[in-house]
RNA sequence: GCCGGGAUAGCUCAACGGUAGAGCAAUCGCUUCGUAAGCGAUAGGUUGUGGGUUCGAAUCCCAUUCCCGGCUCCA
């Protein structure tokens, strides 16, 4: 707590205070523009998550050179200690105002406040005057600790239809120490992006040649993905599903009767020609798991029935949202459809959290966030299906969070039209959340499909339909797995987990030996009879991220035991092999993230 | 798709109108070494691609591809 906050008697830790301060920066951020940029006018600049931003719109284009000088001229500002004042305006005098400046924006923002039959404040500070509805610090003098850190281009209104304005984006927190850590958080999630790490480590590749947004997983990376998969087939195999394969194009009639070509055309790549029918590539696996159920009738004795692919699709993503492994045109989601009588879905709505929270932990996540995303009643004719089906799904969600103890967010007006869903996020080694699991209820395509089965009376029903997707997307979860290990993965997770380091050549039939066994005790070794000195070969080990390095001298060979060396830098001596082998078989079995061996002395 | 910024050897970068360089990596040779970089040599580039301006272009202009920061959208 800084003395400031002590003297105005201020919580400073509160998000009130964080927002006023982060808000207040904003105000004084577009002084300082317009100051050192005349002709630039202003629209908004809210207080968001770790920091603000003001949208711009003028002649001059901010470049990242602009940064230090408009944060120079803002340090100077805040300085001045000048009170925050607001103060209510009529709606006339705050248009003259404005439009005598030509702030066009503004006057825009106003009209809607006035429309909305909102009260008009303007808010001054120094010789500044904003429209504003408030929310700062009392003075500059909280404006201390701050940093501006990008320019970017937004649409006003975040519409893309409007004009594009520059957005300056910044950080700012109430003491010195949070700025600093914040920035360190922004270079440690550099430090660790998938995109540089995965080249580096040769997981993966992007081929210009090839295309954007198409993965090319090369041997580790193929290695890694070949154990994820495994994993959970046999997961998947071990709670009730069923293990399909369905094809990569389909007839365009499919994409008709499923209504993909018309709501997801802008996202499904185009028709291709087959002799006298068009075919699309999949953008989704839902209908062919449909065709599979409808492959023949189906009794209620059959459901739930859980159909379960690692279906590959293919989304037509437009350019510019494109990013490493995360955002990408071809991947293969963990998907699964879950057809189920209404009583059932309770339970598999269940299964589905219980496999869920099952993934997170083997792999490693100990945080995520649910959120349930319901219908907005007062917009019904947007959503597809009947209200009770709607009230019985919704409260199957929320009940099963609520039974598990899983703390959840609610987002009404959340959900899809053809269904409320769960989402998961989940929360990684340095606090950022990722989008990743999610649980969806769809009463558009059984509906479509005319999907159906013969219930006890002998009666036809139509089934109900949960989709869902674990890892997400298997390219995704393997960007997020990336940045989360920063590249030190799980002995079971990792491509290569024992390096042997030979001193000299003399070792090398020792060496290849000593691969082979281990290889035999199913572990994957790798040797590096290279003719350099241990110090480079261990060099090399460690940037490779291997999680166990086995050095292997003279002394090593004659007294027939191991020289162990982790990751993380501890060394063990006078290792027998067969311990070795039983400490990493256990660490694998288990999946341990970290590995279990007691401190040397 | 939109706004802005980029692209030089496998990687990190230099040269900023006047014959493209360095370190690391690679290859070969020497070294046989005890816990994060031994020594030397060699090879590696139509400066993303295509046009244009110029006596001369990595450098200036136009187009295009891809990448980056965002917006919009999303697994």
């Amino acid at each position: 707590m800084n003395t400031l906050a002590k003297e105005q008697s201020v919580d400073v830790d509160s998000r009130e205070y964080v927002d006023a301060l982060r808000h207040s920066c904003a105000h004084v951020m577009a002084q300082a523009v317009q100051e050192l940029f005349p002709g630039t006018r202003i629209t908004i600049g809210p207080a968001i998550e770790n920091g603000f931003y003001y949208d711009f719109d003028g002649p001059h284009h901010f470049t990242e050179e602009d940064l230090p000088k408009i944060e120079k001229r803002m340090r100077q500002i805040a300085e001045g200690n000048h009170p925050f004042i607001g103060k209510e305006v009529t709606p006339e005098e705050s248009r003259k105002f404005w439009e005598a400046r030509g702030e066009k924006f503004k006057v825009e923002l106003l009209d809607g406040i006035v429309a909305r039959g909102e009260k008009v404040t303007h808010y001054s500070h120094d010789n500044y005057v904003d429209l504003c509805r408030g929310g700062h610090l009392q003075d500059t003098r909280g404006i201390r600790h701050f940093k501006l850190l990008s320019v970017a281009g937004a649409y006003w209104r975040g519409d893309e239809k409007n004009p594009m304005l520059q957005r300056i984006y910044g950080t700012a927190w109430p003491t010195k120490d949070q700025l600093d850590k914040h920035l360190k958080m922004l270079e440690e999630a550099k430090a660790r992006d998938h995109r540089k790490l995965g080249p580096a480590l040769d997981l993966f590749s992007i081929q210009e040649l090839a295309g954007p947004g198409l993965i090319f997983w090369h041997p580790k990376g193929g290695l890694m993905r070949l154990i994820m998969e495994d994993w959970l087939r046999a997961e998947a195999l071990a709670r009730g599903y069923q293990m399909v394969y369905t094809p990569h194009i389909a007839n365009v009639e499919l994409w008709n009767t499923s209504g993909h070509r018309s709501f997801y055309k802008d996202n499904m790549f185009g028709e291709i020609e087959v002799e006298k029918g068009e075919y699309q590539l999949k953008p989704m696996n839902c209908p062919f798991h449909i065709l599979i159920y409808q492959s023949r009738l189906r009794s209620y004795r059959e459901l739930p029935l859980r159909l379960s692919e690692l279906g590959t699709v293919y989304r037509y993503e437009r350019s510019g949202v494109l990013h490493g492994l995360m955002r990408v045109r071809g991947f293969t989601q963990d998907d699964a459809h879950i057809f189920c009588t209404p009583d059932q879905i309770e339970g598999e709505v269940e299964g589905c959290i219980d496999f869920a929270l099952h993934v997170f932990k083997t792999f490693g996540f100990e945080r995520y966030q649910m959120e349930v995303s319901t219908w907005d009643p007062a917009k019904r004719s947007d959503y597809i299906g009947d209200e009770g089906d709607w009230g019985r799904a919704q409260a199957a969600l929320e009940s099963v969070l609520k039974r598990r103890g899983v703390p959840y967010k609610l987002c009404p007006g959340e959900a899809a039209f053809y269904g409320p869903k769960i989402d998961v996020k989940l929360i990684d080694a340095i606090g950022r959340s990722w989008q990743l699991s999610t649980v969806q209820f769809d009463f558009n395509l059984p509906r479509k499909f005319g999907m159906e089965y013969i219930a006890p009376d002998g009666s036809r029903k139509q089934p109900l339909m949960v989709h869902r997707a674990l890892y997400g997307s298997i390219e995704r979860f393997f960007g997020i797995l990336i940045e989360h290990y920063a590249g030190h993965f799980p002995l079971w997770l990792s491509p290569v987990q024992v390096k042997i380091l030979t001193l000299t050549e003399a070792q090398n039939d020792a060496a290849l030996a000593l691969e082979s066994r281990l290889k035999a005790a199913g572990l994957r070794p790798a040797v590096d009879l290279r003719g350099e000195k241990i110090g480079a070969k261990i060099r090399d080990a460690q940037l490779e991220k291997t999680p166990y390095m086995v050095v292997l001298g003279p002394r090593d060979v004659a007294s027939g035991t191991l020289a162990v060396r982790l990751r993380d830098g501890r060394q063990l001596s006078g290792v027998t092999e067969s311990q070795f082998v039983s400490k990493l078989s256990q660490e694998c079995a288990e999946k341990l993230t970290s590995p279990h061996w007691e401190q040397p002395q």
